[in-house]
RNA sequence: UCCGGGGUAGCUCAGUUUGGCAGAGCAGCGGACUGUUAAUCCGUUUGUCGUGGGUUCGAGUCCCACCCCCGGAGCCA
């Protein structure tokens, strides 16, 4: 008989019916009226199903006894109508085949619920934790529903390479990529290590953007996204930060900032709508034990629409305010993360699109506006979270490109392509970066970031 | 990297103030009971007190150094 998963077998209603279920036991219960409950979780729905396993099966002192949390097994039995409150139906056992047995004094986890800080360093068993499973799944449906959007307005998927000789913002550190014997690399003559020699014959590393690569081919195909893996080897320890994180970059020709703001925001209402819709049982599990406020929140964040105001006037609104702040508000400064949250959190109380930053801490790439002080920069904040999105319309104009680069001391000539873009049929175009495990993050209350990647990578831990 | 809080049984944590036999709950195990569902009740096993030095008759507790984890900050997504 053909294996079902257990989601789909929750939703049936034909009793009397055979069917057939694989999982992981969750919890076995004995009951001396001879028989056990077994509740069995395969990761495609959080809730379990209910296997009856009766004494008279003839493996039940051999195997079903047997069956404690974590063992894999395989059941064929009656759809059933549950007699007892808890759940709907259950499965009553013809057979009960087990794969896998799992040994109660050394498995890991527990009925109770563990911390998650102890779930990080059994990364390998956590996906069987109600929690993970649900992140998991929320995360899945994130990356799907970012597909539909972009491909549902003609945006084309775009693979930018992972190996990279540049460095897109211009700060942060980047893991380097060699060949070369760590113990004895090639030396040129001034005793520096000679990267001529290395495998791509230049110093390579681990790309922390794929932007500059997608709007070589925004400014050929009109539109495109990015959806992969970047990396940052910053010593971050914070509950935001990871070295390797997913990052989902659309770039768009003949667009502007405010095209821009409106894609970010449709965006980002799309994700929210869509864990809403298909994610309800995991989203009802995380307001429950996770944040209690979270399905209040979403959907306020789904329904409302995001203020945008400049940084000049967020700079207004963070003197005004009635709060005091660690770091002083200035115009020409950041906004600090206090500052941010300040903003979305009190002052607005919804997600804010920030416009127009000073060119001072900004990008090289950032279009600088005709006042000669700011650039055509945006950052999202949401509530609990900050900055969710940071894009920018991109400078199109060749000398004034070249002389930001100037400005921000960068070799023009590593940059030649890209310049070419402009010297070549240049025209505006904008996009921003969005950080997956950051949405996840927000569409879950989960707290920490390392709990909504699957093999978390910090510093000092890549164990896995 | 900076600031703060931590590291004691498989897990969650008391015990450190004032140095004197290593503790509790949960889990596991044994039993009782039960259409149970974080089951309940009785009994019970389990220790490199983060690591390395030092002080002391005696250190989980005091001193020094280091490692790791968590929170906040910075960097950012």
């Amino acid at each position: 008989m053909e294996r079902q998963l257990i989601k789909h077998v929750l939703e049936r209603e034909d009793y009397g019916a055979e069917v057939t279920v694989a999982g992981w036991v969750r919890t076995r219960r004995d009951s001396k009226g001879g028989f056990s409950f077994i509740e069995l979780n395969d990761g495609s729905t959080l809730t379990g199903l209910q296997i009856i396993a009766d004494g008279d099966l003839p493996n039940y002192e051999a195997d079903v006894l047997r069956l404690a949390i974590g063992s894999a097994v395989r059941v064929t039995g009656v759809l059933t109508e549950s007699p007892a409150k808890g759940q709907r139906i259950e499965i009553k056992a013809i057979e009960v085949e087990p794969f896998g047995f799992a040994d109660p004094e050394s498995y890991p986890l527990q009925k109770k619920s563990v911390s998650f800080e102890h779930l990080r360093e059994i990364a390998h068993l956590r996906p069987r934790t109600n929690t993970i499973g649900a992140v998991t799944r929320v995360r899945n449906a994130l990356s799907y529903a970012t597909h539909r959007f972009y491909q549902d307005r003609d945006f084309l998927y775009l693979h930018a390479p992972i190996i990279t000789t540049s460095d897109a913002e211009g700060a942060g550190e980047m893991f380097r990529v060699t060949t070369l014997d760590p113990a004895s690399p090639p030396r040129g003559e001034d005793g520096a290590v000679d990267y001529a020699q290395d495998f791509f014959a230049a110093p390579t590393f681990l790309t922390v953007s794929g932007q500059l690569n997608a709007e070589a081919y925004a400014l050929a195909l009109d539109r495109v996204y990015t959806f992969g893996p970047t990396f940052r080897a910053e010593n971050s320890n914070t509950r935001r930060h990871l070295a390797e994180f997913w990052m989902i970059e659309p770039e768009m020709a003949f667009a502007d900032l405010n095209d821009n703001a409106d894609l970010a925001e449709d965006y980002v209402k799309y994700l929210v709508r869509y864990v809403l819709e298909h994610n309800t049982t995991d989203l009802e599990f995380f307001n429950k034990w996770i944040d209690e406020g979270l399905l209040d929140m979403l959907t306020g964040v789904a329904e409302s629409d995001f203020e945008r105001i400049t940084y000049t006037q967020a700079i207004d609104v963070l003197e005004k305010a009635d709060e005091s702040f660690e770091f002083p508000v200035a115009w020409g400064d950041d906004l600090q993360s206090e500052h941010e949250r300040y903003l979305t959190e009190q002052a607005i109380r919804r997600p804010v699109i920030v416009t127009d930053f000073p060119f001072e801490f900004k990008a090289f790439y950032m279009r600088r506006n005709d006042d000669g002080q700011t650039v055509a920069a945006m950052d999202v904040l949401v509530p609990q979270i900050g900055e969710i999105i940071g894009g920018s319309q991109r400078e199109e104009r060749l000398d004034v490109l070249a002389n930001s680069m100037r400005i921000k001391g960068m070799d023009e000539d590593h940059y030649w392509w890209y310049l070419d873009l402009r010297r070549f049929g240049s025209a505006p175009h904008a996009g921003f970066g969005l950080g997956l495990e950051r949405v996840v993050q927000f569409t879950t209350g989960m707290q920490n970031i390392r709990d909504v990647m699957p093999f978390p990578r910090s510093p000092r831990n890549a164990e896995f």
